[in-house]
DNA sequence: GGCGCACCTTGATCCAGGTCAAGCGCCATT
DNA sequence: AATGGCGCTTGACCTGGATCAAGGTGCGCC
């Protein structure tokens, strides 16, 4: 799937003559564009490019959160667990998205790949020892954090006063806009199970299933198949997104 | 309720004279706590500090955003809104708080005192052009990102996966967390009116009332007027919180 | 090519929490 | 001390989404 191998971590000068940071697919969209080219070097050396199947845990909630990671390609999902099993996932990401933000010595959710994933890890220890090099860096994450609490108390909004046809909606406008297509007729990709996506919606799979079901009858989307939705009439699903 | 006076707009040497920072309550507990006597002295002219009577705007959704603050004292609830009114309260926000982290150009949502607030008024522009000169201003303030970020995803499993008395029992707790008093016995302050527990828990006001009425019945807590509630068993409480 | 399994859809029924309605307590105003 | 309004509680009933149950579909594997 990656065009990079996996670097050897035992020997650093190869992984840095490889100069996989400089080649980098998502650099330019992932918080590493704040980086100038010395600095890009000076990180290079600490990064490790993994390879994580469908299905593998990341790191799981209470773990000591030694990294932090960039998404290279592929698609992740975070969530929370209750004791007794209940699951509510906290966010997709897909290639360009960082994660660890939210941490302060454990990690706050378990991350697992959907599908087949490639991460770019990188330790946390030494990160904050960059920031006093590089503010850029810092300011550049900072900037991230905004977003994510902006999203964070949209979806607050969608959990707690929503009903499961706006939320399904809002989910659907939400990714087409990540995937940058949301025009009339765009297909946006659902890489994730239904299960998950009801995880995250705060629904039942069951419900889920009827929102697609409804969604579809009333000519707002059409679903090929279940991994994908194709925009029909993505006017009619904003509307719905805010109880239109 | 504050001791110190509004200062005026007009007169920043004045301002400045009156060394609010310095003498501040909350200063040590607040983002200021990373600032040394210099950077102190530097911000100090640049901050307002306003009282907002019980009820009043700060500002709403959609406002372009040109300050951030520091809350001296009182509660403040952030909220969104559906247009058909539907609201959901994003977070409460107490003494030594800080609001201004998940914004771009404009709030991402609105912000009304609960009760008689005093809150320190900071303009935004300038706040950013500091960041080269305090690293560690920067530093605190993603930091507190990153808390807000945890709590975030907290809500979110509170408003998807949790029920209707686990969501009352998680609040109770979290209140009493923030309050230091977590202890048998301990009495937690409830400034805020059930609607606005109702709007931040995703639930109806009478959910809520009926959440109170069944808590007591249990022997978890005792509630000797409305915008109170003891904790007769936290240990009880902090199972619920989590299904037990 | 058939078997097994994971995932998805649909239907029938149930129930937690919403809605509607009534009443109480408290306080500010007259 | 009557009045009115707001905030809170409680009861009766209703409903959106959960739960339970039964197939359907697609795909990897033997």
């Amino acid at each position: 799937m990656s065009r990079f191998q996996i670097l050897p971590d035992a020997r650093p000068n190869e992984a840095a003559e490889l100069m996989p940071c400089a080649a980098c697919d998502v650099r330019e969209l992932s918080i590493c564009s704040s980086l100038r080219g010395k600095e890009l070097d000076r990180i290079a050396p600490l990064v490790t490019r993994t390879p994580v199947a469908a299905g593998q845990t990341l790191f799981q909630e209470g773990d000591e959160a030694g990294a932090v990671y960039n998404i290279i390609e592929g698609a992740v999902r975070l969530f929370k667990l209750l004791p007794d099993g209940r699951r509510q996932i906290t966010g997709f990401l897909f290639s360009s998205d960082f994660i660890g933000l939210a941490l302060k010595d454990r990690y706050a959710y378990s991350a697992e790949a959907i599908t087949g994933t490639v991460v770019c890890r990188f330790p946390r220890r030494k990160l904050e020892s960059l920031f006093e090099e590089m503010p850029r860096l810092e300011n550049r994450l900072l900037d991230q954090a905004s977003n994510e609490l902006i999203a964070a108390q949209d979806q607050m909004l969608l959990l707690g006063r929503k009903t499961a046809v706006e939320r399904l909606a809002s989910f659907l406008m939400t990714l087409a806009h990540k995937q940058g297509r949301e025009a009339r007729g765009a297909r946006v990709d659902l890489p994730m199970t239904r299960t998950d996506i009801a995880d995250y919606l705060g629904l039942t799979i069951e419900t889920v299933s009827r929102g697609f079901t409804r969604l579809r009858k009333q000519g707002l989307i059409e679903t090929p198949d279940a991994h994908c939705a194709v925009l029909v009439d993505p006017a009619g699903l904003r509307e719905l997104t805010e109880g239109g």
